[in-house]
DNA sequence: CGTAGGATTGAACGAGATCAAAGCGGGTGG
DNA sequence: CCACCCGCTTTGATCTCGTTCAATCCTACG
């Protein structure tokens, strides 16, 4: 196995778009600059601009926006694999703010990187294309979550998302996974108080679907749950290569 | 001024890319299919593949999801100059569906004409990877309309992006905008019921923020409005070409 | 052993949903 | 030209899901 090949994002564009040697050895100089932040670190800042963008190595993150009221909307988690601060690149000035929510590593990328790889490999712009679009169809889905699920279907279908994820990126598995979020970052990405959540997580509990308690998600009846949830992972596993 | 250039989307997307003579052919000929829809038609249906891409030249369209028990959300309203259904075409399926809201006049685009011009036009990829950027963004706050903020903010909010959206492409102006979107549309983008919307609309009208009335919107306070909705342009201007 | 951040529970409240029923306007057919 | 209908809007009454406020309880950690 080539070591050039071995990223998780790289192996993400892979499956879009066939990358010649040029475009894999480009990608491999966004992994130059390794960094580590610790828990709890502001990475990026709603308004920001020259902000970098990372590609996560391992630990979770999360992307959110304040309110002027003091309320918060998380936009996403992000777990290993994952590119984050793409527009803040692309635009200059970044629209949300990024929180490192366990210890973290990641590659920091700067946006020379970027517009200069898609400039000397044309190709990887197609394929970053590719993995945005996936972030849009998922975004697409939150959407639904919070406009038209009721709070238990909605913690239901983000649990199940998360796992998914981590599934795709060999954390965890049918069972359950581990998960470093406190109530109030469940809260915070579903629309809902910390208080309901807590009663959402029994109810879930009490009628044998999962169990999330002391940074475990345990799945207990996974079709309940999937039906319960409407979870359809079409939006997530899609076809090979589109272009050779 | 070159007839090339003349297409909405042609003029969008060089605001973030400097557009080769290549490029702006090979932009143009995604114009060769000129097709027209009665209102009420329904484009594109979720789950669908091989569907077409399309550039709306003319008239309104959304962009849904159903549920299993019959509520739907709408995701986005498409106007003039907006590019409909990429993801269907770099997925091979279609996440959602789309429904022409008015008579409508777009470009058909297919799947062969997009990945043919991100082989041939390499900075094209990158121009599209900006424009769904900026999709992309204006979802989030969409995200954080439907999680974080009150009926009435969230209408007032709508209202003022999709104003701010049609004067972007030369329609209506800053004391108002036509509008063929009925309170059931309303609803479903904002995840009300229709009748909540109808209260949420006496309000703002009482309160001499805004009126909706047969097919117009009035903005009685922009500013008045624009505080009400926590609304920041920021999210959808964005600076100059940033590759040159 | 004290403390702080998170989890849990109860009681009261409220925003928005749901149910039910009129109005209204414009298009169609008799 | 009128009567009828259909889709949309408007209003009232009631109900419910989720919030808010206020404590208390863990438990890991210094």
């Amino acid at each position: 196995m080539n070591p050039i090949e071995s990223s998780p994002l790289t192996r993400k564009l892979s499956t879009f778009v066939a990358l010649s040697d040029v475009d894999l050895e480009t990608l491999a100089r966004f992994h130059r600059r390794r960094r580590t932040f610790l828990a709890g670190h502001e990475m990026m800042h709603e308004g920001q601009s020259n902000a970098s963008a990372y590609i996560l190595a391992e630990g979770w993150a999360c992307s959110y926006k304040m309110l002027p009221d003091g309320g918060r909307q998380v936009i996403n988690f992000q777990i290993p694999g994952d590119f984050l601060g793409l527009r803040s690149i692309l635009f200059r000035t970044s629209d949300l703010s990024l929180e490192a929510l366990t210890d973290i590593e990641a590659s920091e990328v700067f946006a020379p990187d970027i517009l200069g790889a898609f400039a000397e490999a044309p190709r990887l712009a197609t394929a970053v294309l590719w993995a945005s679009s996936r972030d849009e169809a998922m975004m697409v889905e939150h959407l639904v979550n919070l406009g038209r699920r009721s709070a238990v279907e909605r913690m239901a279908h983000l649990l199940m998302e998360l796992g998914a994820r981590l599934n795709h990126v060999g954390i965890g598995d049918r069972t359950g996974f581990s998960c470093p979020l406190t109530q109030y970052h469940l809260a915070d990405a579903l629309g809902l108080s910390a208080i309901h959540v807590n009663r959402v997580l029994r109810q879930l509990r009490e009628d044998g679907l999962v169990t999330f308690r002391q940074g475990k998600v345990t799945f207990n009846n996974f079709e309940g749950l999937q039906a319960l949830a409407g979870f359809d992972t079409g939006y997530m596993d899609h076809a090979g290569p589109l272009l050779r």
